[in-house]
RNA sequence: GGCCCGUUGGUCAAGCGGUUAAGACUCCGCCCUUUCACGGCGGCAUCACGAGUUCGAGUCUCGUACGGGUCACCA
């Protein structure tokens, strides 16, 4: 492909108001390849049949490519264009490419279902094809309703290069008499495909495997117009697992799903460019520009590939992990309001120490919800076999801290100050770290695992709200514990 | 069913006639650590099967099996 100095290249989706993750990734080789060799990038809405029309698909369409930063060169609409296709059909009428065809629908079902009976592979007997030009003249004459049909060769074969499975060649004897134009005089959807390509100046076509073996009918048409054929790249398929594609009905293949779970766009696109496509290097995270850079057709993978939600989320992670302080900051914010309504602490201590925890942004809220109001909890929690505590150490622990904190003034109130103020009680009493940091995480939070550990809950929390989660914990009268049926901590 | 395409660990995958068959995710162990996470180290686990070509086959050829796609006046 490399001797093609220019390159065009389409996404043609279909406005189902869906965008489906398989999708969006042929949408991403096409840009990528485009992008690559300098090329333009076309959307062609592919609305050819009304009766699908579903309102607001257009912007589904439109709005995902440009969240994914898939920006189009060239927009065009499909129903837009009628006119040109049955301009296109009667040339290869004129140069006897193509023929009326005037059987009934009634007719080619009654033919189907007999060859069907007989064992036969149901296909188009081509009874029009030799009707002489007089009869086909009289009948349009008529008013008889028609179809374009294209001729297919009647023996030998047809091969086709593409660019990922190399040559590929099927029997002449497999095409059928395609229709081009419908009695309505709608173009068939490959009808129109092909005259879109080629007026469009694609070179090289990206779409799923499935067109593998209607290519050679492509290329046919583009031979009987005498037009140069694109290269075409057929990618494989996103499956669900090992023998089902990823789908609609199963609710995992919406693009705008993925956005709401919390995942990260560029990280989306990281993923699925990677489901179906190894790079050289071994680097796995990539920016759009970046693929762009790396992306080289032999890295296409030829069979399906199995989505795993698992992996997705381990990228995902990555690239939170990766963000700026003040990226992270922009994408965490909302997540951490929903959850978290006091506005006086410490959102620096407590975004650092969330960045590393974080998989996907709707982690977030559960990671926070203890700094409104610390979870209840029994005192069976300041157990830890790890951190050698138990509901006395902590209470001896928590006494000794009590005091600490308090000399420290609001002015001082840092996370240096609460560092050192918490390990001269750990000297004092002669213990591990843990033994009075752990205590203290849960006297904050009521929780055992939180972002960051004891000293850094005090930061975020502040003074006023630290020593009064201290002071209600030394005061609280407990009931014995249930599981451990001792006395009450404190 | 005909035709087309595919098949390397659980998953994504590298590999292009000679490799101890990369790497990532998952899982397990250890280290670090105020928990969890992050990070570091280590481990489990793969060439669908059968012939052939070759000194030598995951790599080439042919079969078989399995999987997928396609055979519309849908796109």
């Amino acid at each position: 492909m490399s001797e093609k100095i220019s390159c065009k290249t389409r996404f043609a989706p279909s406005p189902t108001g869906f965008m489906h993750i398989g999708n969006l990734r042929t949408a991403l080789y096409a840009y990528i390849i485009a992008k690559k060799n300098n090329g333009s990038f076309i959307l062609r809405i592919e609305d050819t049949d009304q009766t699908r029309y579903v309102d607001g698909a257009v912007d589904v369409i439109h709005n995902t490519l440009r969240q994914c930063g898939l920006n189009w060169d060239e927009e065009y609409v499909q129903s837009e264009r009628m006119g040109i296709y049955g301009e296109h059909a009667q040339k290869l009428i004129e140069s006897g490419e193509a023929y009326y065809c005037f059987c009934t629908k009634e007719r080619i079902s009654e033919l189907h279902a007999s060859q069907q009976e007989k064992g036969i592979a149901p296909t188009y007997d081509r009874c029009c094809r030799d009707m002489p030009q007089s009869e086909a003249d009289s009948r349009l004459n008529h008013k008889e309703p028609f179809v374009i049909r294209q001729k297919m060769p009647l023996d030998g074969e047809t091969t086709f290069r593409d660019e990922l499975f190399g040559d590929v060649t099927i029997p002449n004897s497999e095409l059928e008499d395609q229709i081009l134009i419908k009695s309505d005089g709608m173009p068939t959807y490959n009808f129109a495909n092909v005259i879109d390509d080629h007026l469009m100046g694609i070179t090289h076509i990206i779409r799923g495997n499935e067109y593998l073996s209607s290519t050679p009918k492509y290329n046919l048409l583009y031979q009987a117009f005498g037009w140069e054929t694109p290269f075409y790249i057929h990618v494989n398929h996103i499956m669900r697992d090992a023998n089902k594609k990823l789908s609609k009905r199963e609710g995992d293949a919406n693009f705008g799903d993925f956005t709401k779970a919390g995942y990260y766009i560029p990280a989306i696109l990281n993923y699925i460019a990677l489901l179906g496509w190894a790079p050289k290097g071994e680097n796995e995270i990539y920016t759009l520009d970046e693929l762009v850079g790396e992306f080289e057709i032999s890295g296409l993978s030829k069979s399906p590939s199995i989505f795993d939600p698992v992996k997705m989320k381990a990228i995902n992670a990555k690239w939170l992990q990766g963000l700026s302080k003040d990226e992270f900051k922009t994408l965490a914010m909302p997540y951490i309001k929903q959850a978290c309504k006091r506005e006086e602490i410490d959102y620096d201590i407590l975004l650092r120490t969330l960045q590393p925890r974080v998989e996907l942004l709707t982690d977030i809220p559960e990671k926070v919800d203890f700094i409104d109001a610390p979870h209840e909890y029994g005192d069976d929690l300041y157990f830890n076999k790890k951190m050698k505590t138990t509901p006395e150490t902590a209470k001896e622990a928590l006494r000794a801290v009590l005091p600490a904190l308090e000399s420290i003034s609001e002015s001082e109130w840092n996370e240096e100050r609460l560092h050192a103020a918490l390990m001269s009680v750990v000297e004092q009493l002669g213990v591990k770290n843990g033994v009075v940091l752990f205590p203290l995480r849960i006297a904050l939070s009521g929780k055992a695992l939180t972002p960051g550990g004891g000293s850094e809950l005090a930061a975020i929390l502040g003074r006023k709200e630290t020593l009064n989660r201290l002071t209600a914990v030394q005061h609280i009268q407990h009931a014995p514990c249930a599981r451990t049926n001792q006395m009450p901590l404190l």
